[in-house]
Order: structure tokens, then C-alpha cells, then sequence
DNA sequence: AAAATTGTACTATAATACTAGTACAATAAT
DNA sequence: ATTATTGTACTAGTATTATAGTACAATTTT
């Protein structure tokens, strides 16, 4: 299911800003040539991180970040975090190799904010 | 496969120091319960990332990161920290509140190095 | 109210991943 | 050399997951 990267990059890039609509799932499933139920179930999954909003009859929508709960949110990026703190440290990077890497890449992507 | 990210904790956590040997894939099958293939294609996936090195005959040991490939090394940590800064702004979080919250956690961690 | 649009639930089928057991290959120890 | 230890390859069986197709539920539009 790296059908959930995709997603979450398209929203990062901007593709998809706040309080879009995503493609409805039987879109996304035609253009993908996947099944509307998987489709259906990476929507849930993200909505269950707060990213998305499904409203039933209506379609998916990126949720603007202000309205997810801050706690929720958080909690989400802190997972993330020690998954990837885990895995440079695993790889014998210190936390300052760690620290440094992500600002030059940050840079390097040129992200706004 | 949860076992691969249980394996890094292990590693980054110092319970297996650089050029300790693990389990043996039949050890770790037994103790978990689960196929001793199972063990050993994690042990190859995390060989393959550059973080174990597996001698046959003798067993499966963490790499010493010194001796990792550089390149190969840095390739790995910037397609996490890709993955990672794709989540974390598709959240609605900015690189600054990234930058920040990976520094407190590692400081909450207790993170040598 | 009726029709259209969208997400979801359900069953059956296909594809994928895991397990189990065994045999083999490479290294180390005797 | 022989034996023991360890990782790997292989086949077959099981379980999990994805797919396909259809029907249903909720909302919007007409």
C-alpha cells in the first residue's frame, strides 16, 4: 500500500491543498486500475490519521490542519519521528549527522515553510 | 514485519552493539515463534540496508557502521527523511515545527551522540 | 420526492505472503 | 577429514490480503 505515499505527497506538494476534494474512489480506482475498495480503505486509514475527511455522498477532502485535533496530530508526527530515529541511530548515524541531514534536505526540496 | 523495526530498536537502543552477533535465524524463529525463512529474509532485507552483515556458517552480526558504504548509507537515511517530511507536511506541520519536535524528542529520548 | 453521486458493506475469487518441513551450502570446530 | 553450526533454497500447504462485482447507505442536486 504504498498507494498511501502517494497520497500524502501529493498533499505535501501542494496538489491537493486544504479542503480539496480528492478523486472519488471509483476515479482513482479506474485510473489506477485497483479496486474501489482498496481505494476506499487508504482514504479511511488517512482519515484515521486526520489528514483526509470523508463526507458520505459528498467525496474525500484534504482536512485543513487546524481543524484536526492537536493531540491526534502530534501524536501521529511523534511515531513517525521515533520510527525515524530508530532507524538512523539502527544505522549508525548520531543525532546531530540525524539533525543536519534533515535541514540540508529540507533545503535541498526547497519546501516553503 | 514489525521484526525489522524491533531488530533496529534493539540495535539503537545498544542491546546489540556494533559487531554483536544476533540470535541465529532458528533462535530467533523458535523464540518468536514464527519460520526460521521469515527470520532470515528480515536479516537479509536489514543486510541489504547496510545495518547487519550475515556470514554463513558463523551467523549474523550489526555492521559497524564505519564499515557501511557511505553512499549506500546516506541513500537510506535521505529516502526516510523524504518519507518523513512528506508525512509530517501533509499534516500540515512546517519544516520549522519538524525541525523543532525531532529535537525535543530526541532530547526526550535520551539520545547519546 | 426523485434522481444522481459518493462512500461503504458484502460475497466470492485471485494473488500474495507466511508457515512448515526438508535438504543444501558455507564456515567453524574437532 | 569429519562433525557441528549457521544461513539459504526449495516445495507444498495455509493464511492473509487484494480484487471484482454487486448491492446498500448517505448526501446532494434537480
Amino acid at each position: 500500500m504504498q498507494l498511501k505515499d502517494e497520497i500524502r505527497m501529493l498533499i505535501a506538494t501542494g496538489k491537493y491543498p486544504p479542503g480539496s476534494q480528492l478523486p472519488t474512489v471509483r476515479q482513482l480506482a479506474v485510473e489506477l486500475k485497483i479496486n474501489a475498495n482498496t481505494v476506499s480503505k487508504v482514504y479511511s486509514e488517512l482519515e484515521s490519521e486526520g489528514v483526509l475527511a470523508t463526507r458520505q455522498g459528498k467525496g474525500t477532502f484534504v482536512r485543513d490542519p487546524q481543524e484536526i485535533d492537536p493531540t491526534a496530530r502530534e501524536a501521529v508526527l511523534s511515531e513517525i519521528l521515533d520510527s525515524l530515529i530508530i532507524q538512523a541511530i539502527a544505522l549508525g548515524f548520531s543525532v546531530e549527522e540525524l539533525l543536519s541531514a534533515l535541514e540540508k534536505r529540507v533545503k535541498e526540496k526547497g519546501i516553503d515553510g
